[in-house]
DNA sequence: GTCTATACGACGATAGAC
DNA sequence: GTCTATCGTCGTATAGAC
C-alpha cells in the first residue's frame, strides 16, 4: 500500500511538483523561489510546469487546494465518528498537534498561505473549508448545551485560538518539546474558556 | 501639539516614507511594491530612499522597529499603571482591540510581518518585545496566584490566543461589528481559560 | 542630503521541436 | 506531454551631478 503510494507520487509529475514546492516555499518563501528552482529541484521541466499549472501562482493554488482538502477530510471524519462537541473539538486539536509534529511544513503553509502575499484571491484560513467544519461543531455544541451561549465567532476563536498560538510557537521553534507534551494542559484551558460549566 | 506633530511628519522624509510604505505594503504586499512605487507615492526620490534605508528590506525593517517600539511603550505603560495581572492583561487586550479599529494597517503589519517572506532574520512576533512584556505579566500573575500554575507558554497562548484570532477575523473582514462590541465576551472567555478560580 | 539616469541581472512566460 | 532555448520586462541598486 505504502510502496504503491510512493511509486504513484514519483510517477505523477503533478504530485512530484507539489511535494517539491511545499519544501521550497516553506524554506525560502514563495517569491524567493523561481520557476527555474522548482524545475531543477523537482526534475520537471519549465515547459511541463506551465503545461500543468498555467502559471507560477497556479502551482501555489494547487498546493493549497490539495492540503486544504486533506485537512477537511480529517476533520469530517472526526465529526462523523465522535458524538459530543467536546470530543469532536478535542480530537481536532489533537489532530492539528499531530500534523504539526509529523508534517510541520504542511501546517506552516496552511496557517500562513493566505497572508503571504501570493494567492491574493484565496479566502483567509478562518473562512476556509476546514475552519468552517470546526465552526459547525461549535455551533452544535452550543445548541446541545455543552458550550455556553455566546457569539459563534467568539466561541470558535476562544476554543481554537490558544491551540493555534501554541502550534505557531512550536513552528517558530520557541517550544522545544513535541506538542503532545502540552496537549492536556492546552485543551484544558481551551475547553474552560467556553464550557457551560 | 497635533499640528506640530503633523508638520514634523511631513518634514521628516523618513517618517513620510514609513507612513507611505505601511499603506502600500498592506494593500499590495511587500513584493508587489517596487522601490519606484514607494518613491512616487511618498515624493521621496529613489536615491534618497537608498541613502536613508540602505536597501528595500531596510525600509520594512525600519517600519517594523517603529511600530514595535510604539506597541511596547503602550504595554509598558499598562504594566506600570495597573496592579493585578488580570487588569494588566485585560487592558492589553482592550488596547489591541482599539488599535485594530483605529489603525488596522498597523495591526495587520505587526501580526503578519514576520511571516510575509520579507524580514527573514526578524524574530517571530511571539518572541518580540511586546509579547515578552505580556508574557512577564502572565508569569507574575501565576506567582501571585491569580492564574493557575501551568506552563508559561501555554498560559500566555491561552490567554491571548482567542483575542488574537478575533482580531484576525476582524482584519479579514469576517466580523462586521467593531471589536468593542465583542470585548466583554472575548475577555470573559480568555480569562476563564487560565483563572485560578 | 537629494535628485535623475542608467546598469545589470533575474524573472515569468512562450515558442516550437520532439 | 515533455523538453530546451530564448524573449521581453521589470526589478533593485548604483553612479554621479547638484
Amino acid at each position: 500500500m505504502k510502496s504503491a503510494n510512493t511509486a504513484r507520487r514519483a510517477d505523477d509529475p503533478r504530485q512530484l511538483v507539489l511535494d517539491t514546492v511545499l519544501a521550497l516555499f516553506s524554506e525560502r518563501g514563495y517569491f524567493a523561489t523561481s520557476v527555474q528552482d522548482i524545475s531543477r529541484e523537482s526534475g520537471v521541466s519549465v515547459g511541463s510546469l506551465y503545461h500543468h499549472f498555467g502559471d507560477k501562482a497556479g502551482i501555489a493554488r494547487a498546493l493549497y487546494q490539495t492540503l486544504s482538502d486533506r485537512m477537511s477530510a480529517r476533520i469530517s471524519w472526526i465529526g462523523a465518528h465522535r458524538k459530543t462537541a467536546h470530543d469532536q473539538c478535542r480530537d481536532i486539536v489533537r489532530t492539528l498537534f499531530d500534523m504539526t509534529e509529523s508534517e510541520p511544513l504542511v501546517m506552516d503553509f496552511m496557517l500562513y498561505a493566505k497572508h503571504r502575499d501570493f494567492l491574493p484571491e484565496e479566502k483567509p484560513i478562518c473562512s476556509s473549508k476546514p475552519f468552517e467544519l470546526a465552526r459547525a461543531m461549535v455551533a452544535a455544541g452550543m445548541v446541545s448545551g455543552e458550550i455556553r451561549p455566546m457569539d459563534l465567532n467568539v466561541a470558535t476563536s476562544s476554543l481554537f485560538g490558544g491551540p493555534i498560538r501554541i502550534i505557531v510557537s512550536r513552528l517558530d521553534g520557541i517550544l522545544q518539546a513535541p506538542l503532545t507534551h502540552y496537549f492536556d494542559e492546552v485543551w484544558d484551558c481551551a475547553w474552560r474558556s467556553v464550557a457551560a460549566r
